[in-house]
DNA sequence: CGATCTGTTAGTAG
DNA sequence: ACTACTAACAGATC
């Protein structure tokens, strides 16, 4: 579940269910995805409850009752699953057992994910080098971060230390919408480029969040529903393609995006 | 069976 | 110091 739009989804998804609860009991499952000791987790929690949340490209946090705050990073498969049974969900990470038997576990298969105890989301942010949220980033500070960067144009797009949540996915589907080719040098772009690459971030991840809290469906014209080596560019007469860029699979159509 | 998947990071080499 | 590429992590799915 892990870019800037699925984290939003988790996000809302906390705010609804597992506020303003008391916790009565911590579960803990791989030792890996703990970032500190797990006895400290469960320390922290236990007696405590939830009392907002914060966002921070793919990282969530959220805040207890000592300010202190709990952080998860989704890696890939990393998801919040809330309910009113007592049978632990499969692949369980963190489980807070709540007063009134309800339950909030943060589920990760594949233990690509990362749980955290920060001190505040600032802290965290400086201690780990992130980026700002793609959402908060104007224009200028865009242009500006784009400016000195070095590399092919999807490698700093996706690179969570200039800005933070854009993924594999939306970074594809960003250069597709402005017609620039995945490997095209950054130190190439035009500033139209670049502009257009900032407003289709804006467009894209506030419609994908969007999507994903109505259950709706993406535009057709989106790379996005189209992400299959040989399937019909909804742009006309391309196909879409897949090479590796920067170590990533990465779809685009040779017609629309040619290379600078 | 093998290929693929929305992410990060350590290691290596330049 | 920065940049670029690779492997590794681990399970589900097609």
């Amino acid at each position: 579940m892990p870019e800037l739009p699925e984290v939003a989804y988790q996000k809302k998804y906390v705010d609804a269910t597992a506020l303003h609860k008391k916790i009565v009991k911590v579960e803990t499952g791989a030792a890996k995805l703990f970032q500190s000791a797990q006895k400290d987790f469960e320390k922290a929690l236990k007696n405590s409850s939830f009392e907002e949340t914060t966002q921070l490209g793919k990282y969530l946090f959220l805040k207890i009752s000592s300010g202190q705050q709990l952080v998860f990073h989704f890696g890939m498969t990393g998801k919040m699953e809330y309910y009113q049974h007592d049978e632990v969900p499969k692949h369980a990470q963190l489980t807070t057992v709540f007063e009134d038997d309800s339950r909030l576990s943060f589920v990760c298969p594949r233990k690509f994910g990362k749980i955290y105890m920060a001190e505040g989301v600032e802290d965290f942010q400086k201690k780990h080098s992130l980026g700002n949220h793609a959402l908060d980033v104007k224009e200028n500070k865009f242009l500006e971060l784009l400016q000195n960067k070095k590399g092919n144009i999807k490698a700093a797009l996706t690179d969570q230390h200039v800005i933070a949540g854009i993924g594999n996915l939306y970074a594809d589907e960003m250069l597709y919408q402005c017609g620039i080719h995945p490997k095209s040098k950054t130190e190439n772009l035009s500033e139209k480029e670049k502009k257009c690459l900032f407003m289709e971030m804006g467009k894209i991840l506030n419609r994908v969040i969007k999507t994903k809290t109505e259950g709706s469906k993406l535009p057709d014209n989106y790379l996005s529903r189209h992400r299959k080596e040989g399937k019909d560019c909804p742009n006309g007469k391309g196909r879409v393609e897949m090479i590796k860029v920067s170590g990533r699979s990465t779809y685009f159509c040779p017609d629309c995006q040619k290379e600078k």
